[in-house]
RNA sequence: GCCGGGAUAGCACAGUGGUAGUGCAGCUGAUUCGUAAUCAGCAGGUCGAGGGUUCGAAUCCCUUUCCCGGCUCCA
């Protein structure tokens, strides 16, 4: 165990055996003096603290960090830890039920049962009085380590089904087990030192989960939880999810009046009100404006298409089980279109194209209807019937790297105009099953790596996760409460082009085949809508509000000349609402700040006698104005800002 | 689709076999008030839909539609 040495907050300190170095025992009292949870190697696998003797006589010459529960790992340590004191709870109470697995997760853990009496929200509180019993006693967690046919017998022995098919799949002659106050679960670990290192948590909810998440096996009984360093940092959390709550946009959509969805129209199919629909056309007039702007042009395209389309296009193969059942027209079947893709390429087609038209593109708000299950439907997020801001350019294989550049441009530019800064950024690469050249895979791999690094975006490559199709960027834009969203896709298509034998005249006189850029910036008006209804917490940027301006009378007296502000607003091209009536301002108010709107104008017999507002903003912050010109150019402003 | 929970007035909810309730919103009246809820009165329901048990069902049973939490995290 020559030249271990293990960095404790930035101390080393060697461990030795006789004379040299410090004793295993003294490191450990050192770690545990500092709440270590466990030790990191240099190439960052996790080890136990007790188990320094064995990392010492098997790992030479390796440096390793005390790990506390304030890094990352150290948490996650800590959350599987408490999923398994969780489970020996659970054992401990309901000893029928079999354990399976129970890792620790972003934001918590989880731990799968199967049981045949699903969990009550009052086993959960049960469970977790249960858990502060035993985390009380500090049981040390215990690593032994046994052969594969010893472990099978073990668990065999125990009941522990699932523990048997676990190991059984090892591909390993040993496998380690954790022993906690007499709780044995087959683990990888590294575990917490004690249960007493587990400071805060707590049990979240209960839900359905399948055995390995595959459907064919048997429902198990899954419960969440989560656990934290400290109690403040748990209760940071549990408000955070209420946050979450409040600003559900399920729930915002019924209170802001801008949605809804209907039994009896069907599920996963959105009405837009007139408060969400002004929203809406708000989002596409931009839309479309900074198309044109940038060099597309708009197409529109039918909503049904023969079946022979959807077969030619290959979606009748790969994308079947979205698709709903052709109805038959005139003796012809017909299929709702799930994508826009092939009209589009009909479009193409149209006319003979010349390498000097290239790149064509062609962008529509188009609206499609996919299958989802049941199931999976949620709020405008998941839907059955929506409208991509689809587009598909059309190019040159050398000009794919210079369109990627464009693209990745214009989607950022949109994407931070309706507030998202933050995002995260993916490659997918070729995967196993493919279409196309391997050469010209490589291209247009490059191609979007070079674009990538050329604007300096800092990106994850997903190998082997592109489409059958082409490799993919993928943009997930990070909300205001931090959510990851993914909402924009550009990906390469040697498919289409080829099984819909597109062709232009190259500059050598013969036919070429174009690439296809398939690339959705907002991905679904519908979905888009949701986050951005999350995002903002309902209360929309002025340019998207529904309605800009309220006009509120302190009394009656005052109406006409309300009636008369409110108008010139209207005809300035502001969305302005007026409340004439007998309430109190304060109550006028609080319906203006309900409502979200940015702007109430509050007219008393002050403002009629000088000709001046006074404007309240949602917030509370009082403004004024000389006149209501100054109001509209504030106005004004700060629309064409789109802040 | 599957597991669990749910559906009661426009909205949020209470009501475990015996005459359907509360708050907000709505309507009417009073009030005319200066920065987040003025007061009073009135009206509003096939208790998601269909079937069954019962003298009697919002309540118990079956079917069905829809909604909600999940179903990638691999000891």
């Amino acid at each position: 165990m020559e030249g271990i040495v293990i960095n404790i907050e930035g101390e080393a300190v060697e461990l030795g055996s006789q004379g040299s170095g410090r004793g295993a025992d003294d490191i450990v009292k050192k770690l545990k003096k500092i709440s270590a949870l466990a030790l990191k190697s240099a190439e960052g696998s996790l080890f136990d603290i007790s188990h320094i003797t064995e990392i010492a006589e098997n790992r030479d010459g390796t440096e390793f960090t005390a790990v506390t529960i304030d890094q990352p790992e150290g948490l996650a340590v800590c959350r599987h830890s408490t999923s398994h004191i969780m489970a020996h709870a659970v054992k401990d109470i309901y000893p029928g039920v079999k354990v399976t697995i129970g890792p620790s997760t972003e934001d918590g853990f989880y731990y799968d049962f199967d049981t045949d009496t699903p969990f009550t929200p009052d086993d959960l509180s049960a469970i977790e009085k249960a858990m502060q019993k035993i985390i009380k006693r500090n049981n040390p967690f215990v690593r032994k380590t046994m052969s594969k046919a010893d472990a099978v017998k073990l668990f065999k022995a125990m009941g522990e089904d699932y523990k048997v098919e676990i190991i059984e799949a090892i591909d390993a002659g040993e496998v380690s087990l954790y022993e906690e106050g007499g709780f044995i679960d087959l683990c990888r670990g590294p575990h917490v030192p004690g249960t007493a290192s587990i400071r805060a948590f707590k049990l979240l909810k209960t839900a359905g989960a399948y055995w390995r998440g595959d459907e064919k096996n048997k429902m198990l009984q899954r419960i969440y939880g989560t656990a934290f360093a400290t109690q403040e940092e748990l209760k940071r959390h549990i408000e955070f999810l209420e946050e979450v709550k409040r600003r559900d946009h399920r729930r915002l959509g019924r209170e802001l009046d801008l949605f809804s969805i209907h039994d009896d129209i069907g599920a996963g199919l959105i009405l837009w009100h007139p408060n969400g629909a002004m929203i809406r056309k708000t989002i596409e007039d931009f839309w479309r404006e900074e198309h044109l702007k940038a060099g597309y042009k708009l197409l529109f395209s039918p909503h049904i298409a023969k079946i022979d389309l959807w077969k030619k296009s290959g979606h009748l193969d790969f994308y079947k089980e979205n698709m709903y059942t052709p109805m038959d027209i005139d003796g012809a079947d017909y299929e709702i279109k799930p994508m826009n893709c092939p009209f589009h390429i009909a479009v193409y087609k149209s006319a003979l194209r010349s390498y000097r038209d290239l790149p064509i593109k062609y962008a529509e708000l188009g609206t499609v209807y996919r299958y989802e299950r049941s199931g999976v439907l949620h709020g405008l997020l998941r839907v059955r019937g929506f409208t991509q801001d689809d587009a598909h350019i059309f190019c040159r294989v050398d000009q794919i790297e210079s369109e990627i550049l464009d693209v990745l441009d214009f989607t950022l530019y949109v994407l931070r105009t309706f507030g998202f800064e933050k995002y995260d950024v993916y490659l997918s690469t070729r995967p196993d099953k493919y279409v196309g050249t391997l050469s010209n895979w490589e291209i247009a791999t490059d191609a979007l790596r070079n674009a990538l690094e050329k604007k300096g975006i800092k990106y994850e490559t997903d190998p082997g996760e592109g489409v059958f199709y082409g490799p993919k960027i993928d943009i997930k834009v990070k909300d205001s409460l931090n959510r990851q969203w993914q909402c924009s896709t550009i990906q390469v298509d040697f498919n289409l082009p080829e099984r819909f034998d597109i062709a232009y005249r190259a500059s050598d006189d013969k036919e070429h085949m174009p690439i296809m850029i398939h690339r959705a910036l907002m991905g679904s008006l519908e979905r888009f809508f949701g986050i951005l209804i999350e995002h903002y917490a309902g209360a929309f940027p002025l340019w998207l509000s529904p309605v800009q301006v309220s006009v509120l009378t302190i009394s009656e007296r005052q109406a006409d000349y309300a009636k008369e502000t409110a108008d010139i607003l209207m005809k300035a091209g502001i969305r302005v609402e007026t409340d004439l009536g007998d309430e109190k301002i304060g109550y006028k108010i609080r319906q203006s700040s309900l409502k979200k709107i940015p702007y109430a104008v509050l007219i008393g017999d002050k403002e009629m006698e000088l000709r001046s507002l006074t404007v309240r903003k949602r917030n509370g912050e009082n403004l004024s104005f000389a006149d209501i010109n100054n109001l509209l150019d504030f106005l004004r402003e700060e629309i064409e800002s789109r802040r």
